[in-house]
DNA sequence: CCCGTGATTTAT
DNA sequence: TAAATCACGGGG
């Protein structure tokens, strides 16, 4: 049974907001009818056209990267260093290419799945706490790259999720980004969001 | 700490 | 066309 999924203006928000905004919901991919879901407790932020750690710094448009110039609620997967697939949410509209990376998630449905899927995680905090890591947990590749999570029978669908657990938008931290440190004065800047304590984070 | 791994981007 | 890069993960 599908739940209610989020509407477009939450996938339109500015990428800050929207990141600080999607912990603490609930992440579905749906594989022959069944349910994989994480919590998502993990995020960062991507600024687009200014920010030097983005794909699309400086306005760039490639064949790799175009789903950011998609309108929010769009995914963009990309493949790096030869092996690994990382997802990100596309925030804003489709003249501001912004997205969210999807850091870190808690495995809540479909763990076995998961595991099997990651059969060198045997501990439930490796399975998702990495973005490449979630990605293979949740068997996503570039074949997602570009598709529309509000689209009817989206395969990838973000649910409101339980914000009552924890009063998670009080329980935030706030750090710099990781793996950006050739961006200069970007790399510092505050746009990585987890959830306080939480064991799933990709690092503390 | 180091290194695999190859698509993608950037420099010639 | 060639070289460098890389929003990472796993192993020592």
């Amino acid at each position: 049974m599908r739940s209610m999924p989020l509407d477009r203006t939450f996938f339109r928000q500015n990428p800050v907001d929207l990141a600080r905004d999607l912990l603490g919901r609930h992440l579905v991919r749906y594989i022959n009818g069944q349910r994989l879901t994480v919590r998502i407790v993990e995020t960062e932020a991507y600024l687009g056209v200014p920010d030097l750690a983005a794909h699309t710094a400086g306005g760039r448009r490639t064949a790799r990267n175009q789903s950011m110039y998609l309108d929010g609620g769009h995914l963009y997967v990309y493949f790096t260093y030869g092996m690994h697939y990382c997802m990100n949410i596309v925030a804003s509209t489709a003249e501001d290419p912004v997205a969210v990376l999807l850091r870190a998630g808690e495995p809540l449905e479909g763990i076995e799945v998961m595991q099997a899927s990651r059969s060198r995680a045997t501990r439930l905090t490796d399975l998702c706490s990495g973005p490449a890591k979630l990605c293979q947990a949740l068997q996503i590749d570039r074949k997602y790259d570009g598709i529309d999570l509000l689209a009817p029978e989206s395969a990838i669908v973000v649910e409101p999720g339980d914000l009552s657990r924890s009063f998670v938008k009080e329980s935030i931290v706030t750090r710099p980004r990781i793996g950006v440190g050739y961006a200069k004065e970007w790399a510092d800047k505050p746009l990585r969001f987890y959830l306080r304590d939480n064991p799933h984070v990709s690092r503390p």
